[in-house]
DNA sequence: CGGAATCCGAGTCGATACTG
DNA sequence: CAGTATCGACTCGGATTCCG
């Protein structure tokens, strides 16, 4: 069992790879909100994370689109934020609970995308191979 | 019971109403594909339609639009195609197996929104208090 | 560290007009 | 009927620069 590290509850560290180089969940023909905004939900979904945090799994992302896809979905009213007082400056973003239920079907879009992953991407090849390649 | 008309199965006439003017599908947090993907998906769902029959339910989708997002769905293999021949013009759009699996996830997002729309709303509402109205 | 401001290109959407 | 062509308004997202 890990300990906690900084008085909070258990923190488990963000992993840099939960997003392998081809995600899927960019591509998933489900979408909330914008590009990012799937994505950093469930970044959120272990507990809150600081925007640096979020950076790291977010490959690419920059700190504009960041921030603004996190000021859009605090607006929506699916994340919080806190700010912390101290010698660093600290600020947290965290999923309110209708950010949390926004995960339910979420993930069972992204099950669906899974499942069909083969059949999306045959799909999309053969459908652009019909239109822009006109015959060889 | 209604009688089919047309020869073929019966065909259910498109219910003009099935998007109420305060529709919740454009607003839905999840989407798929563009603006209008989703809820022509939803159209589809009781069999193939015509192009002119697309537009009655779909208010205010010009050709164009209609037309762009046809050909996005064709092209990544949720919708097919098909045009007969005949005295007067008739292509008709029809859901691919893909397309019909889509409205699994999709209709459990669609429940999702309805179950928590008065959250939605009242979240966006406060968010959009909170940002644009600095106090009065 | 956690942003905001600015610039810019690409994509989307609607309105309008025209076509086979 | 079932589109296509064009245009302008707007939004999105990335790169860059600057700030407390």
């Amino acid at each position: 069992m890990t300990k906690p590290q900084a008085g909070r509850a258990e923190r488990v560290p963000l992993d840099p790879e939960m997003f392998d180089p081809v995600c899927p969940s960019p591509l998933v023909p489900f979408r909330v909100g914008d590009k990012w905004a799937t994505l950093i939900l469930r970044c959120l979904q272990d507990g809150p994370r600081r925007f640096s945090e979020l950076k790291v799994p977010l490959r690419g992302i920059t700190a504009k689109s960041l921030s603004q896809s996190l000021r859009r979905l605090e607006r929506d009213g699916f994340v919080v934020r806190a700010e912390y007082e101290g010698a660093e400056r600290r600020v947290e973003y965290a999923l309110t609970p209708l950010g949390r239920g926004l995960l339910g079907p979420l993930d069972a879009a992204c099950e669906w995308t899974r499942e069909h992953w083969d059949e999306l991407i045959d799909a999309q090849e053969a459908g652009l191979a019909g239109a822009a390649d006109p015959g060889d």
